[in-house]
DNA sequence: CGAGTTTGATTTAACGATAAATCAGAGTAA
DNA sequence: TTACTCTGATTTATCGTTAAATCAAACTCG
């Protein structure tokens, strides 16, 4: 076992051959050099003996391919995986790595703009890059691309972009979830959503406004907060908006976090879901189903996302993709209808 | 920006001086090799126009350090961070390697056993590595130490072990949480746990026992589930123990989780909590204070541990340790009293 | 029996960075 | 003038692996 120093000259001295012969042997078919069935049977039962394993830097900086992808996600203070749809995504890039034979690897270094920050990206520790929801604001995936370095970008900020990755087809999502809540009846629906540093933020935004204003409902004062950011004390907007002298009878939340803010928001402020309010989220996040009254919700394929993202970026670095062009696939979200809506209440005035 | 292939040989071409030059300047101080002030500036220049960036292989074969730290979960299936604990962990491990510098990598091989897995590790693509939460049948820790890696266990299997990491002080936290319940005037108290695969959950199961018989509580037929797995449909299980013919007033769940399934068959048992029965759980994951009632729990400083570990590890690579021998810093759990424990109601026979 | 092929290797030269040793020239002192 | 120091570099060797070229001996064939 010895202290993993191991290397192919030990095992070349100990065998009586050249290190290349070694490195023939422990790298199958890939070399052109033959060898002796004799010879080779030695070499693999010493290297088995060492345990030896070949130095991932020394073949790194040989093969100029490291076996490794490069996750990056958006800081939020010092914090990066702090919520379940990143844990998730990165779960699934995890999984989909593995099958792949490549190992994960979490820069630390934040993203601050293509000058600040490109070079330290370019250092060769990674095959390519998986992007997690960038902002909009961020020059990230133009500053990567640029450096060359193969990208997959899960819920990019371009739309149709030429940069693979898996993006979600909000418009469906956000749809799917209206149209339930006009099913049962609601027409004073409201909705919550983050500040819109995201694509798909300021998307799931648009849509709801393009589908009120096709359904002819009205939107009034205060029915849209679209600037709330999880961490900060939400309570005090959302009650305020549950207090609306018309109140809104469904709530859709842009993403589950909010949707179970506004949960707790109905319960203080006496309301309950779904009799009196319903609540829709978004995303489908391991908690939706452990709220009382469970979430109804959008629910996306996070684990899959990121195993799919996995698998592009590896096609990508592989070669394997060209053929094919660039590679975005669209998610269709899926709505999951548990215990947070329900018929809306009967009009007071 | 070109395609990230600078190299230190261009700079010094295109400035005019040798490799070395430009390795002493980009390097400050770490080198004795004296650049003229002139030099300097001109070299620094064209490094910053140039967008050089050192690629990681190279320094790492050469320097025989690669500032990255490993990462190591128990694979369940298909997955390794599916969960918040890990998930919390994870990011206070990034957020402590963050500010000494290092990198994360998160090995997708998975640890078999020594003779399986040793050599995958061994492949000097990390300077330590961090293993969380290991299961105690597993030679991992002993396997990487005799590797000679560099180790910080989190949780770890050993108790008192010579290797540095976090540990739970798991005694004093469900000593907090029992006589909580105690001074709630419960005496009839069960316990539900996971598996005992992992050295924290057989001695939460012990020192429950243990309390149990130093108060003189009865711990009737039933009252204690100790091998239960979320994931596995645990509901019919849990109401068994809810409906028993003299029923606990009181469980305490050696993690959130579990906790949350006890809330969920409480509900469809018809028992209110924490009027007809109270629950605590264990870990204050990010859940705990989402559930309807917000549950009452052992509160552990996970990010914080996550942090510590990585920080522990930085000292050992960097050799600031040696002096204060085994750093194992033992973690001392906190009780959060919320809304899913109550007084004990009164005995109806 | 000499020319060409097959087998089983070895040698050489990188990959990019850096530790350690060496070196050339100017300045200083005896 | 000779010896020594200081400045500002350069050369050399090496980290461990592997692509590509080369090589020696045995074997085949006309």
């Amino acid at each position: 076992m010895k202290n993993g120093k191991v290397t192919l000259g030990e095992i070349a001295r100990q065998a009586g051959t050249s290190t290349m012969t070694v490195s023939a042997v422990l790298n199958g078919s890939r070399s052109n050099t033959r060898v002796a069935d004799e010879t080779r049977k030695r070499i693999e039962k010493l290297a088995a003996e060492l345990n030896y394993s070949p130095n991932a830097m020394a073949r790194g900086l040989r093969r100029q391919r490291t076996d490794t992808i490069g996750v990056l996600f958006t800081w939020a203070g010092s914090r990066t995986i702090h919520n379940l749809y990143s844990m998730t995504v990165l779960d699934g890039i995890v999984a989909g790595a593995a099958t792949a034979g490549y190992h994960i690897l979490l820069y630390t270094q934040r993203w601050e703009s293509v000058a600040a920050s490109a070079a330290a990206f370019a250092d060769q520790r990674t095959d390519g890059m998986i992007v997690v929801a960038p902002l909009e604001s961020s020059d990230v995936v133009a500053g990567l691309t640029e450096l060359g370095i193969p990208l997959a970008v899960i819920s990019s900020s371009v739309k149709d972009s030429c940069v693979p990755g898996v993006n979600i087809d909000n418009d469906t999502g956000m749809t799917l979830g209206l149209d339930h809540l006009a099913a049962l009846g609601h027409t004073q629906i409201a909705y919550v959503g983050p500040t819109p540093e995201r694509r798909s933020m300021r998307e799931r935004h648009d849509v709801y406004l393009r589908w009120m204003a096709e359904h002819e409902l009205p939107v009034p004062e205060g029915y849209v907060l679209a600037d709330l950011n999880i961490g900060e004390s939400l309570q005090p907007d959302l009650e305020r908006l549950l207090r609306l002298p018309e109140p809104p009878t469904a709530v859709f939340a842009a993403n589950d976090d909010l949707a179970v803010e506004v949960l707790e928001a109905a319960r203080t402020v006496g309301l309950s879901v779904p009799e009196q309010l319903s609540v829709v989220g978004f995303d489908d996040v391991l908690v939706a189903s452990l709220t009382t009254p469970k979430l109804t919700t959008i629910r996306l394929p996070l684990y899959e996302m990121g195993q799919q993202a996995a698998q592009l970026l590896v096609a990508r670095i592989e070669g394997r993709s060209e053929s094919e062009g660039p590679s975005v696939q669209i998610i269709s979200p899926e709505l999951i209808v548990r215990d947070s809506t329900a018929a809306a209440p009967a009009v007071h005035s």
